[in-house]
DNA sequence: GTGAAAGCGCTAACAG
DNA sequence: CTGTTAGCGCTTTCAC
């Protein structure tokens, strides 16, 4: 506290420019003056544009650097109306699905010169509808919305004449706007198919949410399977609940204690084959011997060498990418409308638990 | 396609208010016109300000309704000097320790009216520095960050005079910032305190990155509780590499090859401990009995029915509800210096693996 | 209680 | 090549 602070007072440059200037925000009025210049030439300079001598340029430049400015992005975004800002809506970043999408929402848009706003939604659409309001008030140039469920109306509502939007990873049937999501009624195809072919009869159903449509289409593709084989699906196997952990441990513990199981369940993601997987084993099941499943999605914690599941991964970076990419093209190009919706393959991937 | 339109017309109302405004956003200035009053009383009637009658104030919040007024924030931030948005600073979120943080972090600011950008940095100081810059720009309010290593000087020095900033999870020893980092000496010790009670002896250590800091407080523990307890730290069972599951791997693989292999481990953190343990056991070894193992996160992989992880746990969330907390508080007073640094105790959690 | 006017920091015509 | 000027949409004096 008592110290001298001789060294500082040594090293401190003549010029007294760059602590002084630092304390406040310098703006282009203030390298302006300095360099005895219009503040029209100074942005000019700045933005190397047309209409400065490469000479004062550099004396620009150089003032500017001197003094340490920093440009200010708010003002600069006020009057060209862009803020090079995007939302990212998702439910929730603790569930392991979603932060390889952020991810790669993250770096595509940082490529592209945008940074994200992460929301969290809880899986509320009333948080969804209220975090579209403040990203609209904070003029983000665009939206990736994960929605909860596919009851989107009201936040099109929202959205429409405001600013476009593109959904990832769920999307609503019906909608004019552009999305990425994978074919998850082929996922629910080729994950029944490989438990068909393995020989497992009767398989049946675990999923969650209804209303997010993600569910229903696995199922369909579960339907679908069974019918490309001439095999029966057996409804009463089939349930669609949530997607904790405990309730598939119950259910599957359920099942196997009124005996009335089959060889095989579809889970509807990997959470889900945890909870069939725990339980089942805990009553004395052995995996897959006595009882196969395939998952969804393909957490980090579906390949760890104890888990091992089989399970249908879903692109979850490169939706994330995708979706900023398509998002970004329609900001720089409002009129192109093509590789506007894609839909994504997942993709089989055989461990050890089917 | 060329379905009638009739619904729609139908519906469609006889104010023609709604359609046209909301296709150009509308500002104070149409909403002063239509309500004949200037666009200074708009503001204040728009923020619930003394100087309008009730009266008025009540027909122009009405008539914004009517035209759906969007509130600019982008121009707001620009007269009042702030953004109401906080930038997060993160090495990985698809790191199972930060989605937690990140949502802590998230929320707090949320309830307090703040926004959040994300940004990765893959552990690259580099682009900590390219993402403060970037920050700067954007005029946020304040920062959060978790550095990827304690060589903050430059971050320090960028960051000076231009926002506070607020440590997370990580911080340099001698900063003037504030920071929430959990105490990972007491961590270490805790861990090691452990093992010793539990008569495992020798007891090694693997951990990661040198130069974060959080490894060397946390071999600092171990350390101490070997002094505490009267034994010797093996030295040839201290190994400081990265933190890929495989090194762990490939490491203790080694170790048991050699026949020199200590009867416990204190891992730098879960992902490490996992790989100890997967690493043993295809070796044959039986985990806790032939090799005990100690993680430290306590990420949801290890509380699960296969992994059953003894493991120090940091309290992620708080980690990052806290950060935002104390940043919110320095910015609405910058006065106020107190409870700037909190140092959390992390807590062991004991299940199977040790 | 209300309006006029200045200004936040910047870009973008429009003149010279 | 350079300067002047008019905003972007809003808040905030300062008069009336």
């Amino acid at each position: 506290m008592h110290q001298l602070p001789t060294e500082r007072v040594f090293c401190r440059r003549t010029s007294t420019f760059e602590e002084n200037a630092s304390l406040m925000n310098v703006t282009i009025k203030d390298i302006a003056k300095m360099a005895n210049v219009s503040y029209a030439s100074v942005s000019r300079a700045l933005n190397g544009k047309e209409g400065v001598s490469q000479a004062t340029k550099t004396r620009i430049l150089a003032i500017a650097q001197e003094m340490n400015y920093q440009p200010n992005e708010i003002a600069r975004g006020l009057v060209k109306k862009q803020t090079l800002t995007l939302g990212l809506i998702i439910p929730d970043i603790t569930n392991p699905f979603y932060p390889f999408l952020a991810r790669g929402a993250e770096e595509r848009a940082n490529q592209a010169g945008y940074n994200l706003f992460l929301c969290n939604t809880n899986y509320q659409i009333e948080n969804e509808i209220k975090y579209i309001q403040i990203l609209i008030e904070k003029r983000v140039d665009g939206l990736i919305i994960s929605p909860s469920s596919s009851q989107t109306e009201r936040l099109e509502e929202k959205v429409r004449n405001a600013l476009p939007i593109v959904y990832v990873s769920n999307a609503p049937q019906q909608t004019q706007n552009g999305f990425v999501v994978s074919n998850n009624t082929y996922g629910g195809f080729i994950a029944t198919k490989h438990l068909i072919e393995s020989g497992y009869d009767p398989i049946g159903f675990i999923g969650g949410f209804q209303g997010a449509g993600m569910v229903e289409d696995r199922l369909q593709g579960f339907r679908d399977a069974h019918r490309a084989y001439g095999m029966e699906v057996r409804e009463d196997f089939v349930y669609l609940k949530d997607y904790h952990q405990e309730t598939a441990y119950h259910l599957i513990q359920e099942m196997i204690r009124s005996r009335q199981i089959p060889k095989a369940i579809v889970a509807g993601n990997d959470i889900l084959a945890l909870g069939i997987m725990e339980g089942a084993k805990n009553l004395g099941f052995s995996i897959p011997a006595d009882l196969a499943v395939v998952g969804f999605d393909d957490i980090p914690l579906a390949s760890m060498e104890e888990i091992q599941l089989t399970t249908v991964k879903q692109p979850q970076y490169e939706m994330g990418s995708m979706s900023v990419d398509i998002l970004v093209r329609l900001l720089e190009n409002p009129a192109d409308l093509k590789t506007k919706k894609v839909i994504l393959d997942p993709q089989l991937i055989v461990r050890k638990t089917a």
